[in-house]
RNA sequence: GGAGUCUUAGCUCAAUUGGUUAGAGCGCCGCCCUGUCACGGCGGAGGUUGCGGGUUCGAGCCCCGUAGACUCCGCCA
């Protein structure tokens, strides 16, 4: 047996008792006659004490000790010298007086130290299984697990399976780019590893199962983000014969049960709900951090017939006047405004006008064409004070709200508005639009996916081709501004979700090849059914408060897709190529 | 595919306007040190300033190119 004890259990009530214990140097402190090494664990820290006068053979020993070498010791509990007790240790009334040292792994000079915060990165990441000895790494992975744990006992509770889904399935063409596995037996041929369960938890709710779950590993091969990697994690759940207010109810006792576990917190349900017009037109984000105020907030009546003619053409032609009140911002400086600017370009405005209140006085090229009625609107509706500053998108409506609601999240960013905050903000956004028209495919795309079933009341706008009005069934739950989960009622009906294809431009041939088992099992007695799936990265990322699902996840790979640790992807035998009757093109020069 | 920031010792960083031999802390090596817990003291080793080119009497610093990292946009049903 190599230990008797772990590393954060040993109390006064130890004192006299003969223990083993193993770990690694966490760190050394050789004042040449005694020496004190912390041994670590990943439970904690207990301070071993290494004295010439007890044991000169094993002190002799301990001189020689490196961090992070792996060592055994066994000896005698005792309590420390009194006021040399460390109340920042749980074990910091006892230390262990060795009379045995085992060394049972010398580390080599370390690649960064683990105390050291703000390590490179790909640093950390070739690293990986050293980086992850770093109590936070731990912490996370600890915590990952209470989630993972509180999610299946919660949906055990609730009769719901976990049930295994093919990661060997198939290419479809909607959605993200898919990762290929070329196939061996049939050459020429490819697998593809899913970019979600969907297709098969609702052939599961054809199959009978009503009500599946599954900590599903998905694979998307797209550029990568702080909150995106190639392969990631999501609780996947699906039920039949439910409406979306079960998937509400259901989800909700789950995060409660998941922070709970995790956390240790009571959050309030049920979640304040937000339809995706209210959420766009209030936030400027169909994932509303709503945290801090700065709301939009719509002018396009007051100048309607105003003397400004750039605001009154904009609506004119349909589009709308919006403004957010940035507080205290006055002291905007001229690179803020730049780079203000350069975020209103950048999501399709023409530009950005805005308003400083200093000294009393509005500053502003644009407020000598504002009459006293305009100024008055603004003045109440947005509580305008001294050292305020009023920002205006003057454009269609979407492009007006989320370019305010991009200003929003930077001014909440340098004004530190969500800094140190505890607050947890959960809701749910309701009713997406279906459809949304893509001018460079020239092509309809669906908002979530296509077996979305649409709102039962816009059905006739189907027929009247009015997709971009129609909305659907779908949902997302957001936390804290990010969207931690999305998920819909689905079409259960072969008809209607041929049609729903047809109106993605998915021919009747290719409906048959890519989906033909799909429609097949909806002619078999599909039921009624609806699901959700949830970002575990991203979850776990917020509840550790971490800023990158990478810190979340025991080996993730780079911003590249790489792993930095294994040196994958890498090249392969061209012997195993010839078997899967693939050629690597040349390169183009 | 695009934009931005960054790249100097094993690690984290510094180096005035382009100017002497590129420094500091931690780590590493050696010696000393018997109650520390960020132990302390003395000494030492360690650098092609990512790479390539250019401007200059002179480049870590300026210019061009290139590679890599991160963040964001596009993309991510």
């Amino acid at each position: 047996m190599y230990r008797t004890h772990h590393c954060n259990a040993l109390r006064v009530a130890n004192i006299g008792e003969q223990v083993k214990l193993a770990g690694w140097v966490h760190s050394r402190r050789d004042h040449g006659g005694v020496i004190f090494i912390d041994l670590r664990d990943r439970e904690g820290l207990t301070q071993v004490v290494f004295r010439p006068e007890e044991n000169a053979e094993v002190a002799e020993a301990a001189h020689h000790l490196r961090d992070e070498d792996v060592i055994q010791v066994e000896g005698r509990v005792a309590p420390r010298v009194p006021g040399t007790e460390n109340p920042k240790l749980a074990t910091g009334e006892v230390e262990l007086l060795p009379a045995r040292l085992t060394i049972l792994n010398r580390a080599d000079v370390l690649p960064f130290p683990l105390e050291a915060e703000n390590i490179n990165e790909d640093l950390r990441l070739a690293y990986r299984y050293f980086d992850l000895r770093r109590p936070q790494l731990t912490r996370n992975l600890r915590i990952r697990h209470r989630v993972a744990k509180a999610t299946r006992d919660y949906l055990d509770a609730q009769g719901f399976l976990e049930i295994e889904t093919p990661i060997l399935s198939k290419s479809t063409p909607e959605g993200a780019r898919d990762f290929l596995v070329p196939s061996r037996l049939a050459a020429g041929k490819f697998y593809a590893l899913p970019q979600a369960p969907q297709q098969y938890k609702q052939l599961l709710m054809v199959g009978g199962v009503e009500k599946y779950f599954q900590i599903a590993k998905c694979f998307r091969d797209e550029d990568l983000r702080a909150d995106r990697q190639p392969e990631f994690t999501q609780i996947d759940i699906e039920a039949s014969f439910v409406r979306p207010e079960e998937i509400y109810t259901l989800t909700e006792g789950m995060l409660a049960a998941i922070f709970k576990a995790a956390r240790g917190m009571d959050i309030p349900t049920p979640f304040p709900r937000l339809t995706y017009r209210e959420a766009v037109g209030t936030f400027g984000s169909d994932k509303p951090d709503r945290r801090f105020g700065m709301q939009l907030v719509d002018f396009t009546d007051d100048f309607r017939a105003s003397g400004f003619k750039v605001f009154r053409g904009v609506i004119e032609n349909g589009g709308v006047v919006k403004a957010i009140k940035a507080k205290g911002f006055a002291g905007i400086t001229i690179g803020q405004v730049d780079e203000m600017t350069a975020i209103a370009k950048n999501f399709g405005a023409k530009g950005i006008a805005f308003i400083k209140i200093e000294n009393g006085e509005w500053k502003s090229p644009i407020v000598k064409f504002f009459s006293e009625a305009e100024k008055s609107a603004l003045q109440s509706r947005l509580a305008i004070e001294e050292g305020d500053l009023v920002f205006f998108a003057a454009d269609k409506w979407d492009i007006a709200c989320e370019v305010l609601g991009r200003l929003r999240l930077r001014v909440a960013e340098i004004q530190g508005l969500t800094k140190d905050c505890e607050q947890l903000d959960f809701l749910w956004v309701t009713d997406f639009p279906l459809l949304q028209f893509d001018a460079t495919e020239n092509k309809w795309n669906a908002v979530h996916h296509p077996f979305t079933r649409p709102h039962a009341e816009d059905l006739p706008l189907l027929e009247e081709k009015r997709y971009g009005q129609m909305r659907a069934e779908a949902y997302d739950v957001v936390l804290n501004g990010v969207e931690i989960g999305g998920g819909s009622i689905r079409i259960h009906e072969p008809d209607l979700q041929a049609k729903m294809f047809a109106v993605l431009g998915v021919s009747e041939n290719d409906q048959q090849t890519m989906f033909g088992h799909l429609l097949r099992a909806f002619r078999l007695g599909a039921p009624p059914h609806g699901g959700i799936a949830l970002g575990l990265d991203r979850l776990v990322m917020l509840i550790c408060g971490e800023q990158s699902i990478r810190d979340v996840m025991a080996f993730p790979k780079n911003n590249r897709s790489q792993d930095l640790m294994s040196q994958s992807p890498s090249e392969v035998d061209p012997r195993q190529l010839r078997d899967l009757g693939i050629k690597i093109a040349e390169e183009k020069k």
